[in-house]
This record gives structure tokens, C-alpha cells and sequence, in this order.
RNA sequence: GGCCCCAUCGUCUAUCGGUUAGGACACCGGCUUUUCAUGCCGGUAAGCGGAGUUCGACUCUCCGUGGGGUCACCA
């Protein structure tokens, strides 16, 4: 029987998470779903400097808006909890003295001062900074007030096998002796993770593609430990929009959830995360979560960057809300379209959902582009009218629309369509459908006649033209 | 600067030695729509450079070049 996957998230609590984590949340999630696993979500707060308060529930939210659920994790607990780092300080400290005892760990009897003159002096010099260059000969006891660090048990180069990038390797620069426990006493980031995916099973460790430099310290530290590393799997980098640096939050990385706020679809979210960093092979761009999830193969994760290109986003997100049943499409729109009843909206449904990209989009064109449905400014359609100089012509046609709608089948703009076009074909269409678009909406700019007709009903639209042949006779 | 990673249209990508190098976004044009949007049809646009391997390289190797990452008591 094979082993059972487990993969995890393990976000540091520093504020919001932007599209770079939680592509990395994805990825782990969906190759946990994929293959019945195991997914947990695990705090990494051993940076109590950078913690930001209110960062785990606005991480949980955020995982929770994209549909990315886990098994195990801090706010639903598991078989391994805790699953907040700094609840953990006990199994660090387990470890660490095994690793004291081996003779893989000394206290840095550097002040942070002096260490950070070495690391100035190597830099001046154009050097990569090594602290072991600079290991002391003799150690005396760690008793908890200094930082504990890793002694790296032989100074060699590595080579490894990602199972995205393949064969990968690192010069003897690339290993050094690194903090442990940080002299406040939690561990670093380069400890902890190692001992909590041990203890958790962990058997991918999906990361982005800056963590490959530190890789040969995390071999070295699994060997001195004896344990067989679990699967690495290198993410490639994700680029801001503009210029090709690493997107970051100062770049202008937005919080995930400001999407939410600005009406962006989950599923269309996920889509768009998933294709930027992996592609199913084929020609197909729209899918659902589960179809994502079905699809995913660590084979076809890419190795080079990908830039964050918004204007895909818009499309990704139009093409999941068309697919939308109309049901929740009118409750995505509802928010938006106060004042406006059910069953006007569910007709006007089609109309808005070709006009926007975003529902969000409708807080902003509400009130210009379907206005007319609730009232047409009469004297705006007078204006229009009487510019023409032969109303009488306007009235001719309109008396004639509204002969063929009296039979009309308002069921679909279509139909009203085809009741309407054979008689403004042989009368020209701008002599005909002008005057009944205006007199019905005293917009020269909106929908299409038809599609007025259809929204409005039919004693409305009646009682529009009706009211518009009586100005124009008198 | 050392070490490392990456490299196909402007952008996201397909191709796993033999293709007129395909698709999508964006852009441009046409049709439909009296206008807008949608929809449909079409167009512009790519293998970073140089060696090598091979009957044959976008694809494999090497060297350049370019971009990125990393060199923390941050993750």
C-alpha cells in the first residue's frame, strides 16, 4: 500500500496573504485532494517581532473564501496538535538537545553586534557571508540565554532531486551553521519546519522557488537528524505586472480578499491561481475547482515565473459567471441592484452579466446603464424627438410597433425581435427603431429595442409609447 | 561579488527530436446589433545568441547573454 500524502500550508502571521501564498496553499491543497490525503494548515509564529494581530483568522477567511479546506489545523486541532509553532516550543527543544548531544548544535557566543560586523566585513569584501568562517573552537554549554546554532556536520556540496526542477545542486557556500533557537527561544523557521513536518507526516513541502538557496542547510540538518527528507516541490516564482521582479506585497501584491471585495468569483480565483504556475496540457482555460483538482499533477507544475496579469483575471472570472445558473447569478447581483424586483432583474439577468466582468463592476454603472428600467426621463425624450423634423414619421412607425406587439410574444427579446424586424426592414431600421427605443428609454445609448421590451413587459412598454404618440400628436 | 534557478508571440502557455510552432488574454479588422456590450469570423505577433550531438533540433549538451533568487537570531 502506498503511503498516504500529506501536505500542509505553513504561513507566517504577518498580515494578509496575497496571491503568492495562496497559490502555494493551492498547489498542496489540491495534490492532498487528488490523492485522498491529508492537508493541514499550520501557523508558523516564531517571529513574534512581525506578527501582526488578526493575521490567522484573516488567513483562515481568506483560505476559506477560495473553497481550500484542511483536515488538520489550529482552529480545528488534529493528531498532531498543536498546530501553532509557538505551542510547540517543547518538541524544538526535544530535538535540539539531540542534536546537542550529537554534537551537531553549540551556543553562538557572538553578541548580535559581532555578527553582524562579520556579515558587514563579507559583504564589503563581496563575499557570501559564512558564520561558519567564523566558528568558535570552543563552546561552552548552551543554557538557553544565547541563540543554539547548527553545526553543520560536514561541509560538502549537495545535489537533490525536486520534483519539479529535477536534478539540482549547490556549492559548498550554500551550507553554513544557522540558528536553531533564536536566543528569545523560539526556533527559526529553518528548524521548526523540519521537526513539525516530521512529526506531521508531512511527505510533499510545496515552496516557492526562493528557498531552493537554503535547501542544502535543511539536507544537512535531516541528515545530522537521520531522517529521509520528504518530496521537495519547487514552485516557480510569480512575477509583478510590471518589471520582472518577484511579486511581493510592495509591489503592490494585493490582500487575497480585496478581490472578494470587488466581486471576483472564488472558482474563477482558483482558476486563475492554479494556470499561473501550471497547466493541464490542454487547450481548455475555464475549470471548476474540482475539475482542477482532478487534473493536477506535480509533472506539470512550470518552472520559470509567471507575471500576475489582471486583465486574464477579468476574462477568467466573466467565463465562470457566465456559467453560473441564473439563480445565483441574481443572488450575486442583488447586493447591487437595490430597488430593482426579482423578477425584473431575472429578465435584465442576461443584459448585465455580457456588460460586467466583475459583479463588483455594478457598483459603479448602476445608476447609468440600467436607469431606464425604473424611469425614462421624459423631457430627455421629448428633446431627442422633436429634433426630428417630421414627428409625424416617429408617430406613423410607433402606431405600427405597437400594432404587431399587440400580438407579440414577449417571452424573449428574441421573439419580440422577430416581430418586429420584418416590418423594419422594409421601412429601414433607423426610421423604426430609433423612435422606439428612445420612447421607451430616452437613452440613445442602451440595449437594444428588443431586449427594452422584453425587461420592461408589456403594459409597460404600452404605456411608454402610448404616452410618447400623445406628445407627439399634440 | 559568491552560489543557485530560469529562458516559445506584449502577457499566460501547448510542444516531451520530424508541426505551415497550436491555443488563450490583450490589440487590430469584419459580420451581427440604428449605438454600446455580448456573440461569431479573421488578422498582427514567438523559439535570446553561438557552438556541438543528430539524417533532422524550440526540444538534448556546452559556452555566452539576459532576467530572477539567495548569502538574517524573516519566513
Amino acid at each position: 500500500m502506498e503511503k498516504k500524502i500529506v501536505t500542509r500550508f505553513a504561513p507566517s502571521p504577518t498580515g494578509f496573504m496575497h496571491v503568492g501564498g495562496v497559490r502555494t496553499a493551492l498547489y498542496a491543497w489540491a495534490w492532498a485532494r487528488k490523492n485522498n490525503g491529508t492537508f493541514i494548515l499550520r501557523i508558523e509564529d516564531t517571529d513574534k517581532a512581525r506578527e501582526v494581530e488578526g493575521s490567522i483568522p484573516h488567513i483562515i477567511e481568506s483560505l476559506k473564501w477560495l473553497g481550500i479546506t484542511w483536515d488538520e489545523g489550529v482552529d480545528i486541532g488534529g493528531p498532531n496538535a498543536p498546530y501553532l509553532q509557538s505551542e510547540r516550543l517543547s518538541s524544538y527543544k526535544k530535538y535540539a538537545q539531540i542534536l546537542i548531544d550529537k554534537g551537531y548544535a553549540y551556543a553562538d557566543p557572538y553578541s548580535e553586534a559581532e555578527v553582524a560586523a562579520f556579515r558587514a566585513e563579507a559583504e564589503a569584501e563581496k563575499r557570501a557571508f559564512l558564520y561558519r568562517d567564523h566558528r568558535p573552537t570552543t563552546t561552552t554549554p548552551w543554557d538557553g540565554t544565547t541563540s543554539l546554532r547548527f553545526k553543520v556536520p560536514e561541509i560538502k556540496s549537495y545535489t537533490w532531486t525536486d520534483a519539479v526542477r529535477g536534478e539540482l545542486s549547490a556549492g559548498v557556500e550554500a551550507l553554513d551553521d544557522f540558528v536553531l533557537i533564536k536566543s528569545d527561544g523560539y526556533p527559526t523557521y529553518n528548524f521548526a519546519h523540519i521537526i513539525d513536518d516530521l512529526e506531521m507526516g508531512v511527505t510533499h513541502i510545496m515552496r516557492a522557488d526562493e528557498f531552493i538557496a537554503s535547501t542544502p542547510k535543511f539536507l544537512s540538518l535531516y541528515e545530522a537528524l537521520g531522517i529521509v527528507p520528504p518530496v521537495l516541490v519547487t514552485l516557480p516564482p510569480i512575477l509583478a505586472p510590471e518589471g520582472n521582479k518577484k511579486l511581493g506585497k510592495r509591489d503592490g501584491a494585493k490582500d487575497i480578499l480585496e478581490y472578494r471585495k470587488e466581486g471576483y468569483l472564488s472558482e474563477a480565483m482558483v482558476n486563475f491561481l492554479a494556470f499561473l504556475g501550471w497547466n493541464p496540457g490542454g487547450e481548455v482555460e475555464i475549470m471548476t475547482p474540482e475539475e482542477i483538482v482532478e487534473a493536477f499533477t506535480i509533472e506539470r507544475i512550470h518552472k520559470s515565473g509567471a507575471m500576475l496579469n489582471e486583465e486574464k483575471l477579468l476574462w477568467i472570472n466573466k467565463e465562470h459567471m457566465k456559467r453560473k445558473d441564473s439563480a445565483s447569478q441574481l443572488e450575486a447581483i442583488k447586493p447591487y441592484m437595490s430597488g430593482y424586483g426579482d423578477e425584473l432583474l431575472m429578465r435584465l439577468l442576461p443584459t448585465i452579466i455580457d456588460r460586467i466582468n466583475t459583479y463588483g463592476e455594478l457598483a459603479s454603472i448602476e445608476e447609468s446603464e440600467f436607469r431606464f428600467f425604473i424611469a425614462r426621463p421624459q423631457t430627455e425624450v421629448e428633446r431627442v424627438l422633436f429634433k426630428d423634423d417630421e414627428p409625424h414619421v416617429a408617430l406613423r412607425h410607433l402606431t405600427k410597433v405597437k400594432e404587431l406587439l399587440e400580438t407579440a410574444d414577449f417571452s424573449s427579446p428574441e421573439a419580440i425581435k422577430a416581430t418586429i424586424m420584418p416590418y423594419a426592414e422594409t421601412e429601414g431600421k433607423g426610421n423604426v427603431l430609433w423612435p422606439l427605443r428612445m420612447s421607451l428609454s430616452g437613452q440613445e445609448k442602451s440595449v437594444d429595442p428588443f431586449t427594452i421590451c422584453y425587461v420592461l413587459g408589456k403594459d409597460e412598454v404600452f404605456a411608454r409609447i402610448d404616452a410618447i404618440c400623445h406628445t407627439l400628436r399634440s
